[in-house]
DNA sequence: GGATAAGCGAGACGGTACGTCTCGTCTTTTG
DNA sequence: CAAAAGACGAGACGTACCGTCTCGCTTATCC
């Protein structure tokens, strides 16, 4: 049971309450672009959307249940699945967007909001469901690669695409150090050497 | 120029000046373990250390400014540096001990402190400070490695441990899924092989 | 526009609104009378209404404004209007009311109020509001006293009350001393000499 | 036992003490002609005058007893005693330069000050040795009107001050009322009827 | 198509955090 | 050791936000 459908009340499209809905929705991601997502308060959504506070609390309960909705609403929008014919391009292209994804103000917003909310039944849920479904956009790049020999058989896509994005997002909202193409290559090249069978010290 | 300097009036040990900035430390320290650093207060730090809201102002000016110099002075406590003579061992200790402090109030609290203050000069700053002592701090492992023979010379000691927490803080912050022993093992194992030389894809 | 019309969102008696609108102003004349007007504190206000002060921040803004409104509804209580057939019994029962009304807290709060609130555009508006309707309201003592043919054709009104208020408030206020009867018959006679023809230096 | 003598610390002067006195007051002249008596604030004053505010407060106890001082030791500068053979010359230029001076920022600022401070027995003793000097100082002006047959023999010097110039202060410090040249003309003109013998009501 | 139920606009209010400012006291440091 | 320097305690002031509630009206839905 997703947030969205425990708070959505189902109504035929176009009528007010859906008005309602999509100046709310297009007024948090508004604000989540401009201050980030733990500065976007009620009264400034309330505002841009022209729709009473009072209808957003009637609706969306808190603050946490609306930006989680938005947030979620706002995941589907998935990274380009690469597909060149070689791991290591596909994984530099898909490292490339995600960093560039990430310094959206959408993407880092909806990472961090996911990350930070306070911790509920729902937002543990939605958290889940948003990284299964990432990973499970990507897994493709890794069967390919495991086809064409690039990976051993039997390599977790999940490995895969973690041990990718995981520095990446490590440096994003933890370190906060700037990435670059050098990086990105290096990276990747510690990537592909991490999955191949070898030595293990 | 650390925050903790810019905003310490150094005095005598003892006298009241160090009284009141010991007591809303302790306050500070407290009040992150039980609600997590972005739910600490100056009213309940107030109260908690006996210390007048107004006074916590006149020193520290914000509550970022407070919380931040407390996360800086407890980043000394730094994490054990293992040296068993293997780096396999080395890794493998130093990522359980640091899962288990991130699952730490204190250790959480700073991480996420540092990670989501509002972005200032003086955040950015301790940020860089923090993550350099951590990465300075843990030189010796890899140094050692090297001199070993496990780890080719001329191997970036930030790179191996940037590479090897990365993942551990983004599961702990952002997917939040739990690791075990297992992981640790397999973590560590894809760690060292994304270290040697070998194929690049 | 009065401060009060300004301020008082007028809703239907006996609501909620109007509970909080009287509890604050009666809690306001209590401490009035208990302090002096330029004693009255927000929080004191607060408690003793038994409101919240964000609700009476919300409302009146500063405690300026609340102040000037409370002074202003009970401008209404207006000072007796002696009708003897006499001008000399009116004017000396008038004076005495007023001796005695600026005596009570409530009296010496509105003028002081009235006299030393920080200037503003609304509290200038307030000041010649009350002062006009203080005038106007005993305009019929001067009429009659002309119809009687005890004041020239032509006397005003406001003339007259003002030569015979201004130096009770002169003592009341600025020399504190006191006023007894003998200063009152005095000063009536007075009154009625300053408004004859007759000799001018 | 006034209240300079009870605050000062009679010191040499030009000495440490004296220069600190001086600064002071001239910081709480500078401060009252600014801003009005009542938002004359220590910080203010310590910041005018390069004095530490506890300094002031060592001296002074409390703002009210600093100001009350500034403002007695000021109440010398006695307004000009007119002497033009003409009682009705005589009271139309003192009581002109008497607005005057009301106008100004000290002159408001010490009657304010004698007439708003809370009340206390030092107050009480200031006010009224003010007000006779006040009333002292213009006696002259009295007795050469009975000596010249202005007024009638026995005429209350204090009485005649006090009907002159009760208006005039009413005009200021209540009802804010302008005064112009008319005004005064017509006051005068009322005050010397108001002082003859002749019917009373 | 008219009754009815759901939701919205409007406007407070309670509760609370934040940060600024002032007054007067107290301690620490310095000449 | 006394005055200067510098907090500190106490508390008012005003702003902003979150979440709740009430009332009246407008829409959508249903009989």
């Amino acid at each position: 049971m997703s947030v969205a459908e425990n708070v959505e009340p189902l109504r035929r499209p176009g009528g007010r309450a859906a008005k309602v809905r999509e100046a709310v929705h297009r007024a948090v991601l508004e604000a989540v672009e401009e201050h980030g997502v733990d500065k976007v308060g009620i009264p400034d959504i309330s505002r841009r959307a022209g729709v009473r506070d009072s209808s957003i609390y009637r609706r969306w309960g808190t603050r946490e249940n609306l930006v989680l909705d938005v947030m979620l609403s706002v995941s589907e929008r998935t990274l380009p699945l690469p597909d060149t014919g070689s791991l290591r391009a596909d994984l530099t292209l898909f490292a490339t967007a995600l960093i560039a994804y990430l310094d959206t103000p959408l993407g880092a917003g909806v990472a961090r909001a996911l990350a930070f909310l306070t911790d509920s039944e729902q937002v543990a849920e939605a958290r889940k469901a948003f990284w299964d479904k990432r990973y499970e956009a990507n897994q493709a790049m890794v069967t390919r690669a495991v086809e064409r020999g690039e990976l051993p058989a039997g390599t977790d896509a999940k490995t895969v695409i973690e041990t990718l994005i995981a520095p990446i997002h490590f440096r994003r909202f933890l370190t906060h150090e700037p990435m670059d193409d050098r990086f990105v290559d290096q990276h990747v090249t510690r990537v592909i050497r991490a999955l191949q069978s070898g030595p293990t010290g």
